[in-house]
Order: C-alpha cells, then sequence, then structure tokens
DNA sequence: TTGTAGGCGTTATCAA
DNA sequence: TTGATAACGCCTACAA
C-alpha cells in the first residue's frame, strides 16, 4: 500500500548486480558490459526508478551559485527585478542554492565582460543577464557556455548567442498588443497616434514600433516618433511640444522609459478637451498611481515576478542537467486600473547606494 | 572563500553542546536548558545557519503526496487545468512529490465528502480543491485541517473555511477589469451591454457582474441578464433573440462558460452592421479561435498556469511547515488576438474518459 | 568489468 | 537534561 519510492539499490538486487553497477548504468559512466546494461535498464523501467534529485546533491554537498547580472542605474523597473531577485534569494537559502544580485554599468560591454570573465573563474553555476546587441556579449556568452556555465538572457534577448534560454517578453507582440488597443479604444474613429521611444536604435522600442504598425490600420495614423532618451525630463519637453503643435493627436503610446515626464505632460492637458489615450510600458511606482489616478489608460507589463521566477527555474533545472523545460516568452501583461497587483514593499530605489 | 554553508554539527560545535542537543533546540523539541537553549540560538545566528530542508527530507523519508480535486465533466478550462497539473506531476517526480488528479461530480457535496474523507484515511500531506458555496465544504476541510492535512482553494474560495490558502482570481477586480475595457472601447459614446452569466446564484459570476457594475458609468447601460446554464446551446439561442430584440446592444460581456454558443451567435451576425464588443472569460480552444477570428475583442484569464504552479509551491511549503509565502490574488490577465502565447499540447479532452 | 564502503546533513531512537 | 549513532539515497574513491 504505502510502498516507498524504489532506489538504486532495488534496481541493482533486481537486476543481480552490485549499487555501484547499476549507478554506472543510470548515470551512463560506462565500462559496463552490454548484457548488465540491459539488465540494469530492464529493472530500473521495471520498478520505475526514479533518481533522487535531493539526495544526489546532498552526497555530493552541491551548492547552486546562481548570478544574475542587471544594468545599474536609476531604472524603476530594474530596482524592481532586484527586489524580486533578492527576495526570490532569501526564500531559497534552504535550499541550498544562492543566488546574488550583481549591477553592472548599463551599456558598458567592456566592464560586463570583465565581470562575466571573473564568475567564470568562481565555481558559478549559472547566470542570467540581460542581453545587448553587440557582439562582445556574444563572445562572452559563448566562453562562458564552453566553460560549462549556462547563461539565461533576460528581459533583452542576445539572438546569435549561445544562451541557453531567453526570459522576457517579444516586443513586436508587445506593440501588436498595443496596437490592438488602440484601435479598439478609438472603436472605429480616426485618430492619430503620438509614439514615444528612447531612441529608434534601441533594438526593443524598435521592435515595439513595428509591431504597434503592424496593427493599426483604418483611420488611424501614425504622427512622427519621439526620441526622448528614456529621460523623463526630455520626454516632457518634446511631447508638450508634439501635442501642442498637433491637436490631431488623439494618443499616445510611449514604448520606452522616461514616462514620469509623459504622466506631467498629461496632467496638465487643459480639462476643457479630453486627453488622449495614453498606453505605455511597465508597472512602476509612477505609472501605477498615474493608472490609478485616471491619467493615462493601460500600462502593459513584462512581469518581471513571472520572469525572475523563470530565471531561478530555468537555471535550476540547467544546473541539473534535467530536461530544460524552460517554457516559452513570457506574455505581455495588460493593466488598466481595476486589475491591478496589490502594491508590494519597495526595497531598491533604483538609485545607486553609494 | 568557498565555505559551504553551516550545518547543525557546526553549530553545536560553537555552542559547546551535542549535535541532539543543537537539533532539539532548533527544531524545538523541548526537555532543555534556559541556558543551553540561549547559546544555541547565539551560534545559529552567529553562524548564519539554515536548515537543509533536502537533508531532513532525506532524513524522514519524506515522500509529499498531494491531491488535486477538480471537478469532472465537460469544461475546457478545466480540461486545461488538468493538464497542466498532470504536467506538473510528471516533472516532480525526481523530487519525491507525487500530485494525484481526481475528478468529482461537479456540485455534488457529498461525493467530494465522501472523497476527501477517504483520503484523509491515505496520509494525504495537502489537498487542493475548487470551492463551492455549501457548508458541507466548510465542514470538511475543519476536519482535513483537524488532522493536519492543509487544504488550498483553487479558481473558487470557500471564504468562511479554514483553508490555508486561496489561489485564484477575484472576481469582482476581474467583472472590474471588464467594465474598464468596455469604458474604453466605447470611447466616451454611449452604449448598452448585454450581460451572460451560468446563473446569478452562482457567486463568482454574480461577483464579476458586481465588478462591472462598479466602474461602468457615463452612457452605458446595462441590459437585462441572461442566464445561459454554462451551456452553449442555451447561452446560443438566449443571445441570439436578445440581440434581435434590443438593436442598442453595443457590448456582450460573458461571465460565463458556454462561450461557444455566443461565438456561433457572433459569427451568424449580417455583416452590414458593425458586431458588438465582445469580451469574454478563460482561454480555451474555441475563444482563443474566436480572438485570432476577430469574432471577439478580449479573453479576460485567470492564468491556470500560474495557479497550478502557486497551488503546488503553496502546498509544499505549508507540508514543509516553513513561512507561508503564499502571495497574494492571481490577477487577472487581458488576452487580446496579438498578445496570445503559444498554443500548448491538448491531453485532456474535457468528456469523461469512460 | 564489477564490487565495497564512507560520507553528505538531518531525524529519531536509545543510552546515560 | 544531554549525548551518541544508525538510518535515509546517492556519489565516489578504492579495491578486486
Amino acid at each position: 500500500m504505502h510502498d516507498r519510492p524504489p532506489t538504486l539499490a532495488d534496481v541493482a538486487l533486481r537486476a543481480g548486480v552490485s549499487y555501484a553497477t547499476a549507478d554506472r548504468v543510470v548515470n551512463g559512466r560506462g565500462g559496463v558490459s552490454d548484457k548488465t546494461v540491459r539488465r540494469v535498464h530492464a529493472a530500473v523501467s521495471a520498478l520505475g526508478y526514479v533518481r533522487n534529485v535531493a539526495a544526489a546533491n546532498l552526497s555530493q554537498q552541491r551548492v547552486y551559485r546562481f548570478v544574475a547580472v542587471l544594468p545599474e542605474g536609476s531604472n524603476a523597473f530594474f530596482a524592481r527585478m532586484r527586489d524580486l531577485f533578492e527576495v526570490a534569494a532569501a526564500r531559497m537559502a534552504a535550499d541550498r542554492v544562492t543566488l546574488a544580485v550583481e549591477t553592472v554599468a548599463a551599456f558598458d560591454s567592456d566592464v560586463l565582460r570583465a565581470r562575466l570573465d571573473l564568475l567564470a573563474g568562481q565555481g558559478v553555476d549559472g547566470i542570467a543577464l540581460v542581453g545587448s546587441d553587440d557582439s562582445s556579449t556574444v563572445e562572452v556568452i559563448a566562453t562562458l557556455r564552453s566553460k560549462g556555465i549556462p547563461v539565461v538572457t533576460l528581459v533583452s534577448d542576445v539572438p546569435g548567442s549561445e544562451r541557453a534560454a531567453y526570459v522576457g517578453i517579444d516586443n513586436v507582440i508587445a506593440g501588436g498588443t498595443v496596437g490592438r488597443l488602440m484601435m479598439l479604444a478609438h472603436g472605429g474613429r480616426s485618430g492619430r497616434i503620438l509614439p514615444v521611444v528612447g531612441a529608434l536604435s534601441a533594438r526593443d522600442h524598435a521592435d515595439r514600433l513595428q509591431g504597434l504598425r503592424e496593427v493599426i490600420g483604418g483611420d488611424i495614423t501614425l504622427a512622427s516618433v519621439i526620441e526622448g532618451r528614456d529621460r523623463h525630463d526630455l520626454v516632457e519637453t518634446h511631447v508638450a511640444e508634439a501635442l501642442s503643435a498637433d491637436p490631431s493627436i488623439t494618443a499616445i503610446y510611449s514604448a520606452g522609459a522616461g514616462n514620469a515626464g509623459l504622466i506631467r505632460v498629461v496632467e496638465a492637458l487643459p480639462a476643457t478637451t479630453p486627453r488622449p489615450i495614453v498606453i505605455l510600458h511597465e508597472l512602476v511606482a509612477h505609472s501605477r498611481r498615474a493608472l490609478e489616478a485616471g491619467l493615462i489608460d493601460i500600462v502593459i507589463d513584462q512581469r518581471p515576478e513571472e520572469e525572475v521566477a523563470r530565471v531561478i527555474d530555468g537555471l535550476r533545472q540547467l544546473a541539473d542537467r534535467r530536461e530544460p523545460v524552460m517554457t516559452a516568452v513570457i506574455v505581455p501583461t495588460i493593466y488598466v486600473r481595476e486589475n491591478l497587483p496589490p502594491e508590494h514593499q519597495h526595497t531598491n530605489t533604483g538609485h545607486p547606494a553609494r
């Protein structure tokens, strides 16, 4: 009735071999005769043996050491992500897995490279990093992989690289989603969307814009793109100018950061005319408040909570060399005022501590 | 540099007591003098000792036995959920946790009770079940809890009960979200929403309607509610009637199941007039296809994948008597045509196998 | 090519 | 009130 799961000892017994031989077969260590191999395999499937990962790790004193490398700086989104990693790290101590969160200067691939080389020498079992497009990053990932250290790209992929997996959204899909919502919100009427990005050269922003273009149609047009460099001051002035220059604008889509500036513009708009429809990315403190205040309509979010969970799960699987289950890309989630998740406790300010 | 995490032996050594004594203190087994207790606690925090769960479970030959009880029948949503549980169960074999998925006749609390009583006698470590409102269920949960078996309610809560946690969406929030989207889609114009539910007596459906009511305003009104008993044939005829009887209807919100019927009605609508805005619940085969075909606008989904993950994680934590982290309710997710997740492999048909 | 045995960190039993 | 120690299932060094 209450039979415990079979152990390797059970398998060995049934196959009529020693424990060590059964182990050699099961773990493919070689040096076993064909006849024996078959006997052991038969016993394994007859008994339904499944290796006990916990016991295995215990015997090896296996400690998982993972590192997440995030861009440093004052970005609210990555501050949130850092929080999430740290909370997760605390929860995992009892499972003998450590997760260190590091920050490197954003967009400086030399610094990143140096840091990763260092980590490679220190017995790290897996690394998660926010990808960037340059070839230098591709190389580092290849180097790490050759040393047996799997790399998972996070938020932004490094397509040509040997990363084991990408955890993040598809930005074309995200932009397309925004497009659909814009269509819906215009309800067949004509309209003009003002697109705001950090820079058109940024891959993710460009992808989002492309997704938007693919979906909008009918009487909806695009105004010329504003590049706000993800800085709220620049976003503020440029958007304010664009709105006063072109009264036909009915909607704003901000594909990048610096949205505090955009929100200030909307807030300052005269109450006489209906404000434009506003959709932007990432649920952070200021976008949440704007949504609650009715200043903006929709926030499209890449769910950092889910991303963090997947990164950790994925790294663990890779370190265990289990079948990599690694499910598909993250689905961008749509927040309106009514389905906001409960507010979390904020720890990292996003500003460098020192 | 590469120091392994401290073990209880390290703690004992530092506290100047035997291993067994340190164990007694750490696990609160009593029978230790105050002085000693303090010494051990001091050592624990000095060294930063964290109990190694894997080793503990190994020594106890701990095998987690969880059971998920789902309503049987031809509901596509629960078929999907069953799939998800089964996939998760397979993945967990190596971690010595078994998860059996059972189905009981929907809405028959006597059958449910009998099944649960049986399980209680069989050494189950935790149960997930889809709640229903009746007092009988409240009692069973209390009984299980008194036997030390934690219960997690899933999809539908049992508020007055002693369930350890609820994993599911807040249906008022879900309805409110729909309300907001309806407002957005009408863009200030007037409109009339046709609400479709399974039954007004169903708690979740009623909650969704309430959420909707709380948000809509302006020139948006509600037509009288259709009760379709979650049957696609009834939904089909009633919705068709309502639409032809009231041409002022601009939108349909289906808070329940039986949406295949609703979709057929929309499909058959004359192409002369713009079709109504349609929002419904749960991403399943037919709602996905309708979204892709442009027959409906939005699907609001409770993310069964995430629910299953949380149930398992929660049950495990409860069984381990760790701090129950159990995060808040699931946030209903909004799908449009563009952000559909990749289609999954379908296993359970939703129809009883025999 | 095959077998033996000690150790991983914890629990629990038996002694002192 | 305290201490010693045999499991638990697996890995691995060593022996045959």
